[in-house]
DNA sequence: CTCGCTCACCTTTTT
DNA sequence: GGTGAGCGAG
């Protein structure tokens, strides 16, 4: 059949990128290496489905990991099968998943309107708990509770079964945290009392939803006849187990990934579900894309060498047929700021060499906190730019706020958003007030909202009429809400509460810019209601996909900017020229990935994906000194500037020096790789062991410390002092570490403990 | 209850 | 360098 085939879309295709979309029929694998055509392959392989065997969109369903790449295919697949595309069942694991679960939400028991919580959420209510609990805050952290209780769910443990199990119970003892289990279960049981699901909920309950009503699963397993899943690499145990059950009947499933670029282990994704495929259906036909199409070789050429370094990784070629293009160019800086000066510069001077739009360029870091130095240098050069991520609009206080107004109007048992919007603007209920109607709530088991509505009875006195005033405002938004559209609900809420009044005089810049973040949110619900071709325009069905929403499905880019983003939101898109800057060890690789082999690597992925970005020119920068908490740190250059075999980074260049002396020059030099290590004497040091501090660990005076004396830091272990030097108003001591080499200390600063 | 101050921690990455 | 929790004074 397949050789019959001559739709003009297959035209374009190479052979094993032509297999990959005619092959629809049984388990498939792509191994598609960086730039290779994936994207294309997937969009094309449904077209192909839809077109050439008639399949209806209905049946087919395409997984991705970000709202931006579901919409991107799906765009792509209505210019070859037109409108029909609408109908596919396409979009993110979470947003996929939410709709099926509020469709079938009776099963678990929640109502189809449940909440969503973001991460805010989960760690506000997180951190009520263990305060309830009476537990250390400094052991409890709310992030690492949430990662502890998010990495359970992902492995499918549900709360009795984690409380069950001595083996976590040991671990976290072990940790110091005995009462996890305990925190677990309590954050579970307050999510499904206030309607809520959280991120890894929805995938959770998914699981829970298929393995105890075989009818539901059932349903699911005929409507969906063929299965997609992009960015496969990325997926934890959790998304592989609903997929595999949706296959299991017909086993049409496909799924496209790159071993190379799983970037994703934090959040709990599992190459070794890479592996699992392979074994859950023997007869997969697997497909490796390994011609890429994006890059110049010299770039291809770069990340290969880099990626070779890795241990852990499924054999592949990837190669080019593209011109050889440039080489690599390195800039040292000696501080941040500089650092952006210089890539200011160079863009500047890129961008006059070839006449590309701004659009053309990226520059890409490892931590958000990086922006700011090169937006500051951007602007004073007038280059016009946009930083993606970051700070999430939907994370401001001002439209949490608001938000949290509308939550409570559509769930009146979400808990989080009733203490967040009770009090605002202020009318005179404090923390006192609302645990009076919680503890009264829990005290007469009756829901918060009954207490609430009667809370004169319950809690008596000012607090209680005060709360009763805030009732009736939700009520009478209620009664909107029921009649009117998301827009007019919202628009009423932010007038009669005074929200919009009250930032409108504020002329502070952060006052306006927040007016001006609240109006833009109420646009946003405009346009909602406005899309012709939505159905449900209530509150409700704005709010089941707003938590699920991000930043890049607001505002589309129509104007010539430079993007600013980390690494990881780059992933999946390529540019002429890009800038990785930060090349920094502790940065990247981050001082968090140091402790495993595993993690480092990930980090080497990390690299590999920022790489291959590239289509035209790639441009590394590290620099000398760098602002870190406020303070000025000495930086040594990464690790990874020296895994790039040699012969691609560009040796000699002049470059116009913006200050005396050494501070504003490309790194020149005639041996790129033994001239790094001059800079880097200690870098090997850096992947020690963690030094695990003697228990009775205290700093000691340092007034008394002298050369030769050995001592003890937190970090580094046990060590000599060399120098000391009082040079300036900071005393230093140079302190040679067994295990981690020579290290500078601002004896201000360091903890020392002296041995003797 | 609210305001304003100090202090700690912070920076990995995201749905 | 920026935010958010905690605390004491009004």
């Amino acid at each position: 059949m397949a050789s019959e085939v001559n739709a003009d879309y297959l035209d374009h295709l190479n052979p094993p990128q032509r297999e990959g979309v005619i092959n629809t029929e049984g388990p498939t694998m792509l191994i598609a290496g960086a730039g290779s055509g994936k994207t294309r392959v997937l969009t094309y392989r449904i077209a192909h489905l839809m077109k050439y065997h008639n399949v209806d969109p209905f049946h087919i369903m395409a997984l991705t990991f970000t709202n931006k790449a579901a919409r991107e295919m799906r765009e792509r697949i209505e210019t070859i099968v037109g409108d029909e595309a609408r109908n596919l069942y396409m979009g993110t694991f979470h947003s996929v998943f939410a709709r099926i679960l509020r469709a079938e939400a009776a099963r678990l028991g929640y109502p189809s309107n449940f909440t969503i919580y973001d991460t805010d959420d989960s760690k506000t209510l997180i951190r009520q708990i263990v305060k309830e609990m009476n537990l250390d805050d400094k052991l409890y952290k709310p992030g690492v509770v949430l990662n502890r209780i998010s990495a359970a769910k992902n492995r499918l443990i549900s709360w009795q079964e984690y409380l069950n199990n001595p083996i976590y119970a040991e671990d976290d003892s072990a940790n110091m945290r005995p009462e996890m289990g305990q925190v677990y279960k309590n954050y579970a049981l307050r999510c499904f009392n206030a309607d809520a699901m959280d991120f890894d909920d929805l995938l959770f309950n998914t699981n829970i939803l298929f393995q105890e009503n075989p009818d539901v699963l059932n349903k699911y397993q005929q409507r969906i006849h063929y299965l997609l899943i992009d960015e496969f690499q990325d997926t934890n145990i959790s998304q592989y187990q609903i997929t595999k059950r949706l296959a299991a009947v017909r086993e049409n499933i496909a799924v496209v990934g790159d071993d190379a670029q799983s970037i994703y282990a934090f959040r709990g994704a599992d190459i070794q579900n890479i592996l699992n495929f392979e074994r859950d259906y023997p007869d997969l036909k697997i497909i490796k894309l390994e011609q890429n199409y994006r890059s110049t070789k010299t770039i291809v050429n770069a990340a290969n060498s880099v990626i070779l370094k890795n241990k852990a990784q499924l054999p592949k070629s990837v190669w080019t047929d593209n011109e050889d293009g440039d080489l690599i160019e390195l800039i040292k800086a000696t501080s941040d700021n500089e650092e952006g000066k210089l890539i200011a510069s160079s863009i500047f001077e890129t961008k006059m060499q070839t006449q590309s739009p701004n659009t053309d360029f990226a520059i890409l870091y490892r931590t958000n906190s990086q922006s700011r130095a090169m937006e500051e240098a951007l602007r004073r050069n007038n280059l016009k730019y946009r930083v993606v991520g970051g700070l999430s609009f939907y994370q401001r206080k001002e439209i949490k706020d608001l938000i949290s107004y509308l939550r409570f109007i559509v769930n009146p048992n979400d808990e989080q958003a009733m203490r967040r919007s009770i009090n605002l603007p202020k009318r005179g209920i404090g923390p006192g007030t609302i645990e009076k109607l919680v503890v009264a709530s829990a005290e007469y088991e009756k829901p918060l909202w009954h207490i609430m509505e009667n809370a004169v009875n319950y809690i008596g006195g000012r607090g209680g009429n005060q709360v009763m005033e805030y009732v009736t405002l939700i009520k009478s938004f209620r009664l909107t809400a029921e009649k009117k559209d998301a827009y007019d609900t919202a628009a009423l809420v932010a007038k009669n509460t005074g929200i919009l009044k009250e930032l409108y005089a504020d002329k502070t810049i952060e006052g306006m810019s927040r007016y001006e973040n609240v109006q833009e949110l109420l646009n946003a619900i405009k346009e909602f209601t406005d899309d012709a071709e939505r159905e449900d325009k209530s509150l409700s069905a704005f709010l089941q996909e707003v938590t699920l929403l991000t930043d890049e499905d607001r505002n589309e880019q129509s104007e010539d900017t430079i993007t600013l983003m980390t690494i990881h939101m780059a992933k999946g898109l390529e540019f002429n020229y890009v800038y990785i800057v930060g090349m920094e060890e502790d940065l990247f690789p981050s001082q968090m990935m140091l402790s495993s082999r595993a993690d480092l690597e990930e980090e080497r992925r990390l690299f590999y994906v920022a790489i291959t970005r590239a289509k035209k020119g790639l441009t590394l920068s590290y620099a000398l000194n760098r602002y870190r908490y406020g303070r000025l740190k000495a930086c040594e250059p990464s690790r990874f500037l020296e895994e790039i075999d040699a012969q691609y980074v560009k040796i000699n260049k002049k470059f116009g020096s913006t200050a005396p002396l050494s501070s504003a020059e490309i790194y020149v030099t005639k041996n790129f790789v033994s001239n790094l290590k001059k800079d880097v004497n200690n870098r090997k040091f850096a992947s020690a062991p963690k030094h695990q501090p003697s228990p009775d660990f205290k700093p000691s005076d340092i007034s008394s410390l002298a050369e030769g004396m050995k001592v003890e830091h937190p970090k580094f272990g046990f060590g000599e002092v060399k120098v000391i030097d009082t040079d300036g108003a900071n005393k230093k001591a140079k302190v040679f570490f067994e295990k981690h080499g020579e290290k500078t200390l601002l004896l201000s600063f360091a903890k020392l403990r002296i041995v003797e």
